[in-house]
DNA sequence: CACACCGATCCGGATAACCGGATGCTATCG
DNA sequence: CGATAGCATCCGGTTATCCGGATCGGTGTG
């Protein structure tokens, strides 16, 4: 940021944003990410809390949930040095429990694909 | 498949399989394999016909391929030494509409996001 | 005002993911 | 039956992503 130019996305590599969605996907792709959205679904949560539940340090915590915000999954509302996270739009859950039911259909294969995080043994 | 110990996903590092599901959304996270998934959409399309349209290395778009339908996202069918590829499950394309109304409203923070894929200046 | 608390950012290091090019396998064609 | 076309897989290299630990700013508290 501090950004003199303004071409910051000028030309964004594709038409329709396609890189844009990718992005938005890959945010989503990160299981403590998943972790953390799922925990501030309905209630807000500080970033203590937060750091807590998932067990991680906190500066990491601080970052997955700053990337959330980026990405328009939770909005933040600051009280003092306390930073409060939580999902408002309801679309966002529609989200993940589309995902749900659609990666439960395949999950042996999902499971299985090297081609993704090829844990092998 | 030759699978020796059936232990594959004993002890799936989490309890509802999110470990999963981001694997699932990691699949679509990539620029080419959304460009992919759209031009199988609606019609059936061999692998060299995807090549000639992603524009990248034969080898490379395979895999890509394999992994959407690893993931479940599209399907295969041999036909003598040819591969079609189609998307068959129309909540797949219901996924990619809701991904794309949500990031819509986020285009501005999400291309700015540099906690993904962070491409300064 | 000094101090503890909360949270955000920076840093190097480790791992996963993407890429092109080469190789192997099967099916069709001449 | 040798040659070729269509796919899949392997390999080394480059880039992105994740991580813990350290640091820095800002906010209350004693």
């Amino acid at each position: 940021m501090t950004d003199p130019r303004r071409t910051a996305t000028l030309l964004p590599t594709d038409p329709t944003g396609r890189a844009v969605i990718a992005k938005f996907f890959r945010a989503l792709g990160d299981p403590t990410r998943l972790r953390l959205l799922e925990f501030v679904l309905h209630e807000e949560k500080t970033v203590t809390q937060c750091v807590e539940h998932v067990g991680l340090a906190q500066g990491r915590v601080s970052t997955h949930l700053a990337c959330l915000a980026d990405c328009g999954f939770v909005q933040v509302r600051r009280e003092g040095r306390y930073s409060h996270y939580r999902v408002v739009d309801p679309r966002v859950a529609e989200l993940v429990l589309l995902a749900r039911s659609l990666s439960a259909d395949n999950m042996a294969a999902l499971s299985e694909c090297m081609r993704i995080d090829g844990q092998d043994s």
